[in-house]
DNA sequence: CCTTGACCTTGACATGATGGGAAGGTGCAT
DNA sequence: ATGCACCTTCCCATCATGTCAAGGTCAAGG
């Protein structure tokens, strides 16, 4: 099996399957006589593996972790759930900070004409610090970012 | 004022000062007989302005036009609501993939006996792809995934 | 046999926002 | 005049991914 073959196969494009390759991520694929990369179906599997850790979001530290955890027949379910709670954790506190501005420009944005007049409260909490955040709601947004 | 005033008093580092100078974002500031950055009242307005756009999560695309906005006195309220609008839909958008990931990990993990066993539901998923996502509850988690 | 097009190889560079560090000059206080 | 804190420029690193370029390979058709 190609490298073509494998991305399409996998999901992971070639050009990511070297770079994995290159930081040790995969093991280096086995090649033909001209030096193409080989790939069979335990590849496959390691590639759609990877594939699927990305999309729930782990980082490559993460994946390499993981698939250790699973190449390694002896480990701890307690191993994995660490990972994943770690991970869940990264993830909501992420979420949160999100939540945060969009509640204060939710709030800004709502007190904005947005006409063809130049007063705008958005630019002026920009401008200054002091917009009306606490004005009208108690809202826990931004009270204490970093 | 030097740039290590201007970055305590802004909140942006030094480093980021003289990077928004160089992709133009900021004016070249004025400097010293020997060479020195030098800050004036406007110029920490400006970085202050920056430091909270970025808090906003802004990009510096973004923060670009919010200066010109800014900056502009004819300027009507509805450009600035429509970067804002835009952005708040960014984030919004970001905040829903994160919950998928984060409904997906959190159903797995409450699979996961997470003791010495090496039987995981979290790497059965990783590695098959056909874990239970469906099996207990019709969550709209990971359905339409890129 | 030769061309063509699709594929592969490596390598370098870009993104976006930020951090780190080196090597050398400046300002100020002791 | 010595030392320390600050400034300057320049280069490299992050993280995951994309783009591009120059060149080699393979398979099919003329």
């Amino acid at each position: 099996m190609n490298i073509g073959e494998a991305a399409a196969a996998s999901g992971v494009t070639a050009k990511m399957i070297r770079h994995y390759e290159s930081i040790g991520l995969i093991q280096e694929a086995g090649r033909t006589g001209a030096g193409y990369r080989t790939y069979g179906p335990k590849d496959l599997a390691t590639l759609s593996f990877i594939r699927r850790s990305r999309d729930l979001g782990f980082s490559i530290a993460q994946i390499r972790d993981l698939l250790a955890l699973w190449q390694d027949r002896s480990r701890a379910s307690a191993d994995v759930k660490r990972i994943a709670g770690g991970h869940i954790e990264e993830l909501t506190a992420k979420m949160q900070q999100l939540q945060e501005m969009v509640m204060t420009l939710q709030h800004l944005s709502s007190h904005c004409h947005g006409d063809d007049r130049p007063d705008c409260p958005i630019l002026e909490r920009l401008a200054t610090g002091v917009g009306d955040e606490d004005c009208c709601e108690p809202a826990a947004a931004m009270k204490g970012r970093s």
